[in-house]
DNA sequence: ATTTAATATCGTAATATTGCAATATTAAAA
DNA sequence: TTTTAATATTGCAATATTACGATATTAAAT
């Protein structure tokens, strides 16, 4: 088949999942990772500094945009993209609360 | 092509990408999430509480061991998975340390 | 030794993803 | 208005992922 029985997982599941899934790609969290630093920042820079086409890039910061995780506003000639500062916050308490919730003691696996 | 270029990205960025990716599926959330609810697990409750297959579900909880993401041991017949905290904590902090880094006015994409 | 139960592996079909060259779009600059 | 610069879209080839039936493996139970 290939392709995921989303019908099967609860809505929490599936978006989560989606906003991970986009994550989970080296290209796109050095964007990240780019446009934290530069706070100010436009595609063709990122193009500079990855060893992609620009294609590429822009397919990339698309899927970034799908998965709610960037925004974009034009600005003239170029775009300034910026991090959706919910979505991190909601992975961040994610993984946060999964913490909190793993058995102190190394429980059956050890 | 449909191959990811890893040698272009630091290896920081590949590792925590493999694991993001792991968790970027909506079955494989919800296996850890399940895992986490029992504590004390086998495959053969997941294939019960998810509507797939048993091979398919030993595939997701194949690739959650590759990505580290938990360990298993053999318990008799079966199989005792739980989660590895390492990962959890530092994906943890890698989002909790890109919200600290976010500029706290909303800076360009405003 | 057979049976049963739990899990893994193989093979394969359907679909998704990655990457890029070529080309289009858009808006400032000349 | 032509050029230039920044980004997006299209089309396509290579590879990866998802899912599952059939089958293997393994270890306890009978």
């Amino acid at each position: 088949m290939g392709v995921t029985k989303t019908e099967v997982y609860d809505e929490q599941h599936n978006s989560l999942a989606t906003q991970l899934k986009a994550l989970g790609h080296p290209a796109r969290l050095a964007i990240v990772q780019f446009l934290i630093n530069q706070k100010d920042c436009i595609c063709n820079d990122i193009v500079n500094e990855l060893s992609l086409a620009q294609p590429t890039i822009s397919q990339h910061l698309k899927e970034l945009k799908n998965a709610d995780i960037i925004q974009g506003t034009i600005e003239g000639k170029s775009i300034c993209y910026c991090i959706n500062p919910k979505v991190i916050e909601n992975l961040a308490t994610f993984f946060t609360s999964i913490l909190t919730n793993l058995p102190s003691d190394e429980s059956c696996c050890s």
